[in-house]
DNA sequence: CGCAGACCTCAACTAAGGTTGAGTTCGATG
DNA sequence: CATCGAACTCAACCTTAGTTGAGGTCTGCG
């Protein structure tokens, strides 16, 4: 029960992903697998949750090679633990207050620009590159959708 | 004075967009330009706005198609007048409003599953297949992002 | 007039996140 | 042992939103 091993149809059909998305994950070191004696893949268990992961992390907006790099970030030596998943979730949290946030405050301008009709390039807070710039300047864009 | 039309390197300079990308926004028919004699652009003032209407249409979100889309809503007889931009706006901010609502439900879900460490693929309201099904029924998926 | 810099078109390329298809091989069942 | 679905690899393609480069033309200033 132990050795329990899954076959790309049953990880594809438990997890909801495509067989070709689990291809594209493991040329892309989100997810790994062992061959059988006649080269045909093999997942553990715990790609499951790491499948689970990988989507809710899409959700958030993260991006594959971010995701990858929290990946690596859990033990080699053994199977993750819930704690594992706890934190590496608690990681996603912050992105998606920051993004929240962002999203609340353009809606707010949006009001805004609602009631003086602008969209001006100069002046506008929705729309004015000098603010934009200004933006870019602590950390990446990456939130601004 | 109201002939002044503005030439791509102008109008690049007054938006903050790159040329390649009027070009592009030319094509895809969201923009449009008269030519000189030596076949060179020239852009109404009005273009100005329009790309500034695009550009805070991307920070909402919209795909360049619906975005398209809202803007062929504007009367081509005239030039669009401050009540016609402040109708656009308000067009996306139910989009906005959709966006941040569902952010904030899959904060929640994920605050929930911080708890139960789950990432589970049955029972799991952030990963459960069945409820991404359900999720698509009515309309695109386009928010989830 | 001459020349630099801005502009033209068209095709190809980028990035992310995969999907699709062709041609071939496994592996389990009858 | 034949067969058929599932799996294999590799290359090509898809979408979105543009950028880049090659090769050629305009426009305006001196």
């Amino acid at each position: 029960m132990n050795a329990h091993l899954m076959s790309p149809g049953e990880v594809a059909a438990r997890s909801g992903m495509a067989v070709s998305a689990l291809h594209f994950y493991e040329r892309e070191g989100l997810i790994s697998s062992t061959r059988t004696p006649g080269n045909q893949r093999r997942y553990r268990r715990d790609v499951l949750r790491r499948l689970g992961f990988i989507r809710v992390s899409q959700r958030v907006g993260i991006p594959l090679g971010e995701i990858r790099e929290a990946l690596a970030t859990l033990p080699e030596s053994r199977t993750p633990t819930k704690q594992d998943w706890t934190r590496l979730s608690r990681g996603w949290r912050s992105h998606l207050d920051a993004r929240i946030e962002q999203l609340e405050r353009l809606r707010d301008d949006l009001d805004g620009c609602i009631g003086c009709g602008c969209l001006s390039l100069r002046s506008c807070t929705l729309n004015n590159p000098g603010d934009r710039l200004a933006e870019q300047g602590p950390g990446p864009v990456r939130l601004e959708v």
